[in-house]
RNA sequence: GGGCUCGUAGAUCAGAGGUAGAUCACUCCCUUGGCAUGGGAGAGGCCCCGGGUUCAAAUCCCGGCGAGUCCA
């Protein structure tokens, strides 16, 4: 870390007499004004100072603290922007949830693609770290939601040779701190007291120097000096053991967590306590949570030595207690009753509050994704609730701080949150009762549940161990959970899969040629177009054609890429299929066309039409589909084709077929209004400002210019070929639904022709039913139904006839020949009937005590014998001896089996040796 | 995106190649002055769908549909 260490001799700190020192302790350099100072300030070098003895002058609210930090920034010209989802995954790809107030401009703002939306910014960005779920509630000071205040300033050098979306000098280091410290002076903090940790960051390829700032045990802030970037080549050699080198691009990167700001400013024995007393106090009283002065005392002097450890996790937390405990001289037991409820009532105040950020931001619990994440957090929650006895519905206490938020959309999010406890609550309910057997079962045997019972029972049905034992011991059976429960259970997941990183071969061809003009763009409604061939690609089956322009659209966005023609004066050849590779589009030919040549190209305009007509109607449907079903729907991807297209939506319920007809009505209305659609290339972040992230329903485009389309009132960034008026689609009629995963629905889709003829594709079906059953198309349901009923009805007639039949056959008559066997009759006959008959019959004969054995040629032939009660003639063998004449097999048990064989031809003779057969069997 | 589990009577579930089962609910009868209850009888099944293997598939294999669950 020595080499960066010349990073952090800071003017400021010069300025203001800060002087560097090494803690005894733990080792770490820092910059501190206070001479006489030894060590770091940050726990466990030294103790949180501020419980009880705030470190501010005034006490401040969340909201006040929030926006005491934003107005700040902006008296010392920062602009304030809006926080961006915590649902990360809205604008990129790489990550499910927002981590950090940086995450908002990763990666194209920070790479320098594009310009940030305004430099230097300030923002309070929610973040939600799942990491922590263990200690949340536990440690007094972890939570996982949360918002990360920061002021970030984007630079790029001077002398880079690159061009950037920024370019000099913002701020940097000095004024960094400067603000810093000023912000803290400000509130009122004794300057005196604070110091800065050099503590390098390195995470997600890039690095950089980084301070802490640390004030009374706490630390309230990380001051990150992005700057360098991971390179094999790199000089220096960072603590992820990784060699990183100096980047263009140099990015002030600062964390201020507001929680920490606030609990700060009220120095309560939790930042809980600080950041959301009102329902801290609605869980306490509800829970039934009621301390005496003295307790409380108690539990606040536990909270403030909790808080002075060095706890990271849970275990460290239980292996702390006893300490603590002994500290305060009570018992270990006797602490942990009165913590243990808080503990539960903290977790659930901040649990409720990611929930109200992750559902308000429009994720949609689901068994994927940020949607898996939503639901692991709301079923603990609903676990902590029943645990300390928390009665208010879940979707009130989340609605609690949705309020708070100011989220708008509470009442989709109170319906998600209770169609999410109900799916819980079934699935608890099926658990029990699968446990409840499974431990009666091993109740019986005397054993206790095996771990592969345990292991199975979680993984497949979602039920926690700690839940089988509770049941488990009701029915007195006992359980072995292994300490490491869960590590066996990924280790049931095998890792070992191999990443085929498919790798595209880098074709490096293309390189030198220019962009493609997109002619498509210009006008949507054209197909025909002229060009120049700029070269020419053999493949290994035809030609890759590069264009100086083209008309054609290359596969993307969901859209399949146009076909057609390319013609010269000479010949013409078959386009069979467009792709785009770094602005360059080549089109797949059979022929070659020659290199050089002017080319008159054709895109198949019918087909290219269809496209157009889905794509537009895609963007109809699924703004049908919000409206109906509200704002939290969006894409989870789409396919366009000509028959057919489909749109996946994320959704909380199962599309009802009356959710279905009402977005074809909602469609259908938008086609009908006829209204234009539109295109434009604004500013991503002015797009982004106007109309937010919903923008981004088809993925994230890169580029500081992004391609609008409106259609009616629906905006979305998209980069496919439209349609001019909504008319033009013509109709759309959805032809079907599936669920493609968990709060996913698929529509599949038809618009134009292809509607129409999927509607009478869909007509010629109930109409040949009708003509089959001989009636009116809407007399088929009815009809239908009345002929299932009685063709069950006469099956069951059916049976009772063989019933009668069978009986009829026993009683005698038919030829059926009669052979005497040890004292016992045996009844040997053929009837041609199917293998329900056969039993029927035999069974009526031996229940008059004789051995029947009855053979059927109807399909192969087949064998039933059947044996009375205390007759020693094993069925089985029997029928295994006369199968084996016809060529096949047989078996059962001993009082009725059954087999047979595909030769007909020698049913006869097997069963006229069928006596004899059943003597070697009695003899046997 | 991947793994695993499950689809059998109205409900909850057994059955794991060889005759389709239990419990509750339902209908009727008996016990009772009536109710709780108790006793008895009965009705109710395209064993999710489609292929395959087999003499024989609810059962085994493949595919589909539907549901659940764990992981990234």
């Amino acid at each position: 870390m020595s080499e960066l260490a010349d990073e952090y001799r800071l003017e400021y700190f010069e300025e203001e007499g800060f002087t560097r020192k090494e803690c005894p302790t733990c080792g770490n350099h820092f910059w501190t004004r206070d001479e006489t100072r030894e060590t770091c300030g940050e726990p466990p070098c030294e103790e949180y100072d501020f419980i009880g003895n705030p470190g501010f002058d005034e006490e401040y609210s969340l909201e006040e603290m929030r926006e005491a930090f934003l107005s700040f920034f902006e008296d010392h010209d920062h602009d304030r922007i809006d926080p961006y989802p915590v649902a990360a995954n809205r604008w990129r790809d790489d990550v499910l949830l927002t981590q950090a107030s940086i995450y908002d401009f990763q990666p194209l703002v920070t790479s320098g693609e594009t310009p940030p939306p305004a430099n230097p910014l300030t923002v309070s960005q929610p973040c939600i770290r799942m990491q922590d779920i263990d200690n949340v509630g536990k440690t007094g000071r972890h939570t996982m939601a949360f918002e990360m205040m920061a002021h970030h300033a984007f630079n790029a050098r001077e002398d880079a040779d690159a061009e950037y979306a920024y370019e000099g000098e913002v701020y940097w280091k000095d004024r960094t701190v400067e603000l810093c410290d000023t912000l803290l002076e400000e509130m009122g903090a004794d300057i005196a007291d604070v110091t800065y940790i050099e503590d390098p960051w390195v995470g997600g390829g890039n690095a950089g120097p980084a301070i802490e700032v640390i004030y009374k045990g706490l630390e309230l802030a990380t001051l990150v000096f992005m700057c360098m970037e991971q390179d094999p080549d790199g000089e220096y050699e960072l603590k992820d053991g990784n060699t990183y080198s100096y980047m263009d691009t140099y990015v002030v990167d600062t964390g201020y967590g507001l929680e920490r700001w606030t609990w700060m400013s009220q120095g309560t024995p939790t930042v809980y306590e600080a950041i959301y007393p009102e329902m801290i106090d609605f869980l306490k009283d509800n829970a039934g949570i009621d301390h005496t002065e003295e307790e409380a005392d108690l539990v606040a002097r536990a909270a403030r030595l909790s808080g002075n450890l060095d706890i990271d996790d849970v275990d460290d937390v239980e292996a702390a207690r006893d300490d603590i405990a002994d500290q305060l001289g009570v018992s270990t037991a006797e602490l942990r009753d009165l913590v243990e409820p808080l503990e539960d009532v903290y977790a659930i105040a901040d649990h409720c509050r990611t929930l109200a950020y992750m559902l308000g931001d429009g994720i949609v619990p689901s068994n994927v994704g940020t949607g898996y994440l939503a639901r692991m957090v709301l079923r603990r929650t609903k676990r902590l609730c029943d645990n300390v006895g928390v009665d208010a519905p879940l979707d009130e206490l989340v609605d609690m701080q949705a309020e708070r938020l100011g989220y708008e959309n509470r009442d989709t999010v109170r319906d998600i949150v209770r169609t999410e406890v109900e799916k819980y609550r079934e699935t608890l309910e099926r658990g029990g009762r699968r446990v409840e057997s499974l431990a009666e079962e091993y109740a019986e045997k005397g054993e206790p549940i095996p771990r592969a019972e345990l292991i199975e029972l979680y993984d497949s049905h979602g039920i926690q161990p700690d839940m089988v034992e509770e049941i488990a011991a009701e029915a007195g059976a006992d359980v072995d959970v292994p300490d490491d429960f869960y590590s066996l259970v990924a280790d049931r997941h095998d890792t070992s899969e191999a990443v085929e990183e498919m790798t595209e071969d880098e074709d490096a061809r293309f390189g030198d040629l220019p962009e493609t003009e997109k002619l498509y763009y210009d006008d949507q409604q054209r197909t025909q177009f002229e060009a120049v061939v700029l070269d020419v690609f053999e493949r290994e089956e035809g030609y890759d054609v590069v264009l100086d322009q083209t008309m054609f659209y290359p596969e993307g966005g969901g859209q399949p890429a146009d076909t057609g023609t390319l013609s010269t004066d000479d010949t013409t050849v078959e386009v069979t299929d467009v792709q785009i590779e770094d602005d360059v589009i080549l089109h797949r030919t059979d022929e070659d066309p020659g290199k050089g040549e002017f080319v008159n190209g054709q895109v198949d305009a019918a087909r290219r039409r269809q496209l157009m007509r889905h794509h537009t109607a895609t963007h109809v449907v699924i703004h049908a589909a919000r409206e109906v079903l509200g704002d939290h729907v969006r894409q989870a991807g789409a396919q366009k084709g000509v028959d057919s297209s489909r749109i996946d939506l994320r959704h909380y319920e199962r599309l009802t077929r009356t959710d279905i007809k009402e977005i074809e009505r909602v469609a259908n209305e938008i086609v009908m209004e006829n209204t234009a659609v539109t295109q434009e290339w604004p500013d991503r972040h002015e797009a982004e400002a106007e109309h937010g992230f919903d923008l981004y329903q088809g993925g994230i485009p890169p580029g500081e210019q992004i391609r609008l389309i409106h259609v009616d009132e629906d905006v979305q960034a998209c980069g496919g070929t439209h349609v001019a008026r909504t008319g033009d689609i013509g109709s759309i009629k959805v032809l079907s639904t599936e669920r493609v995963q968990d709060g996913v629905e698929r529509i599949t889709f038809a618009a134009g022709g292809a509607a129409l003829e999927a509607t009478q594709d869909k007509e010629d079906a109930l109409y040949e039913a009708a003509d089959i059953l001989d009636v009116s198309p809407p007399a088929v349901p009815e009809t239908a139904e009345r002929f299932f009923e009685e063709w069950k009805d006469r099956g069951k007639r059916i049976e009772d006839l063989k019933e009668q039949l069978a009986e009829a056959r026993a009683g005698g008559g038919g030829d059926a020949s009669e052979v005497e066997l040890d004292g016992t009759t045996a009844v040997v006959d053929r009837i041609d009937a199917d293998m329900d008959e056969l039993r029927a019959t035999a069974n009526a004969i031996s229940e008059d005590g004789k051995i029947a054995v009855i053979g059927s040629g109807l399909s192969g032939a087949q064998f039933v014998v059947s044996v009375p009660d205390g007759v020693g003639v094993n069925a089985g063998e029997v029928v295994g001896e006369l199968a084996a004449k016809v060529g096949g097999g047989g078996g059962g048990p001993p009082d009725f089996a059954q087999g047979g064989g595909p030769d007909v031809e020698a049913l006869d003779d097997a069963l006229e040796d069928a006596p004899a057969v059943l003597q070697n069997v009695l003899n046997a």
